[in-house]
DNA sequence: CTGAAAGCGCTAACAT
DNA sequence: ATGTTAGCGCTTTCAG
């Protein structure tokens, strides 16, 4: 492989110039530009990353910390920050945590290790106060789930808000006995949307009782459908409504419901949360809260990237919105 | 941050016995090694992967080149790459190339950049003769998708075998008039798909016209969905089956089928490939040739790495399974 | 067992 | 406008 030496040579001037066609071409005189990227037309040259990363102590990539990847949802985030980083010149490097804490301790190392300039998480198992202090010496952007501390930057949606329309939605349309299919209450969304949930009801004047509260241990279809098995084996007929946080979690619910010829939405209506593509090839197709997820990647980009300039930036609470379809 | 030489100062040693303790620590003393290890605590020091990388003239890093990663078929592959790749202390990227050469070509120019060590590409849209040029420059593996030219690795599945045996499935079935819903024909296991359809039904002297494929643009549920719905508007009731070449495909005309009150498997037979997860949540659970993504994927990296150090590797064919379910 | 020093490929003062 | 040179942080001979 040929370095910026073997372009200077061969075109009879110093790696300096060859350096400035490479960055400030305006810098050079035509001529010997011409005569720089005949040579490096020539020998096939590419400017080694590795040099030039270590000489500008950057590394032009970003981290992103994700629970897992086969969840739909970061899914679409990630597409939303590949693009955009991609646009600044940044390459990602998408790393799956499994919430777990010792594995999101590895990966931020990389910002230790330099290896990355700045880190999107989307899962801060990790304990505040480390978190914490590692913003305060890398750039680092929580997107969707987030820690509340004035010190950490986020990008998220009101899913306290969402949770209360969605249910006053179920509410409106008559149903008094709702079941909410929530994930684990580490996570900051589930806590909100449980509040969400709570604030409908209560302004319903709806008594609620805590087993109408259904917890799953991970964020899968599996999840969601053992949670409708056994919900329908406890509680059967005394629900006509379930509203569950996570998209993916309401379409393995819906798969039991059709599996056990629960017609939705006569007998159930079922909700998610999300408005993951495969929301519109459930049958019925699911009613749902449309997240931005493209947009939030595509801004916590922008916000990381300032953030890595040493600018000042603010947090972001994006807009939902209530997709209301055939399954209620 | 603080560099090798801060903690060869406190330490009290030189850089290399610092490099030492970090790299072959037999071939320091118990007491220096001490010393060393306890200065980088004081420090919180990390090496830079930077200083490292461009010394060592390697990034540590793996291309991953994939159409779109959200086709689950992919995601599952990616999986298997990165866990494996973890494993052997390389870091992935993955990028996709959205089918196109001019995509394709940015990316492996990251090999030229020194970015990554080698690459995967599961999507070889690019031109023959460039990519075995390439290959002989830089350690390749395809995986799943190939070009057949013995100067290139691959890890693949056989596609006209496993379509093969599902359309045999589907006669034996007693169905006569199957449709094949492939994707483009750019791709290899398309083409291999349908050879292995034409087989079966030629071995049971099934007469055949082009009509009976219908080619998609895109691998979405969508363009299953719409697939589907041509299909019901131009020839209902002249087919009893449905061959689509990926789950994706298949999801979608089951979405369909569903819609149009089509039932499915009494009035209309419906498989698909891959068994990605999804398969197991419509309904019906759709009947699929099931593929060994993480392992392929795990494997692909092993060949890799393999390359890269220089050792000779061989080509894989990996075996596939049929998962009759409920569609048929 | 440890240290001195060269050098990986590049960029950016600084000098001309 | 171009060249010279130092140095980014690390590993690895080569001496001692």
């Amino acid at each position: 492989m040929p370095t910026i030496q073997d372009v200077a040579k061969k075109a009879g001037v110093s790696v300096a110039t060859v350096s400035r066609v490479l960055n400030t071409p305006s810098a050079v005189t035509e001529k010997t530009r011409q005569k720089v990227q005949d040579a490096m037309q020539e020998l096939d040259y590419a400017p080694s990353i590795l040099g030039r990363n270590l000489r500008n102590s950057e590394s032009r990539m970003l981290l992103v910390l994700i629970p897992k990847i086969s969840n739909p949802f970061y899914l679409r985030i990630v597409e939303g920050i590949e693009e955009t980083a991609l646009d600044h010149g940044y390459n990602i490097l998408v790393c799956q945590t499994h919430s777990k804490t010792e594995r999101e301790s590895v990966y931020f190392d990389l910002l230790k290790n330099r290896l990355a300039d700045g880190a999107i998480t989307m899962d801060p198992t990790i304990d505040k106060d480390k978190l914490v202090q590692l913003a305060r010496q890398f750039p680092i952007v929580q997107c969707s789930e987030y820690d509340k501390d004035k010190s950490l930057s986020y990008i998220t949606i009101d899913s306290e808000l969402a949770a209360y329309q969605m249910t006053k939605f179920l509410l409106k349309q008559g149903h008094k006995r709702i079941v909410l299919i929530n994930s684990d209450e580490k996570f900051l969304y589930a806590r909100e949307r449980k509040k969400g949930f709570h604030r409908a009801l209560k302004e319903f004047e709806i008594e609620f009782e805590d087993d109408w509260i259904y917890k799953t241990n991970d964020v899968t279809f599996e999840a969601g459908q053992q949670a409708m098995r056994s919900l329908l084996s406890h509680k059967a007929g005394k629900f006509t409504a379930v509203f569950a946080v996570s998209d993916v979690l309401a379409i393995g619910a819906l798969k039991e419901l059709n599996t056990q010829g629960v017609h939705v939405p006569d007998e159930m209506a079922i909700v998610g949360f999300d408005k993951i593509d495969f929301t519109n090839m459930t049958f019925p197709r699911l009613t749902t809260v449309a997240q931005p997820m493209y947009k939030m990647g595509s801004i916590a980009v922008d916000m990381l990237i300032k953030k890595i300039r040493g600018e000042e930036i603010e947090d972001v609470i994006l807009d939902h919105e209530l997709i209301i379809r055939e399954s209620t």
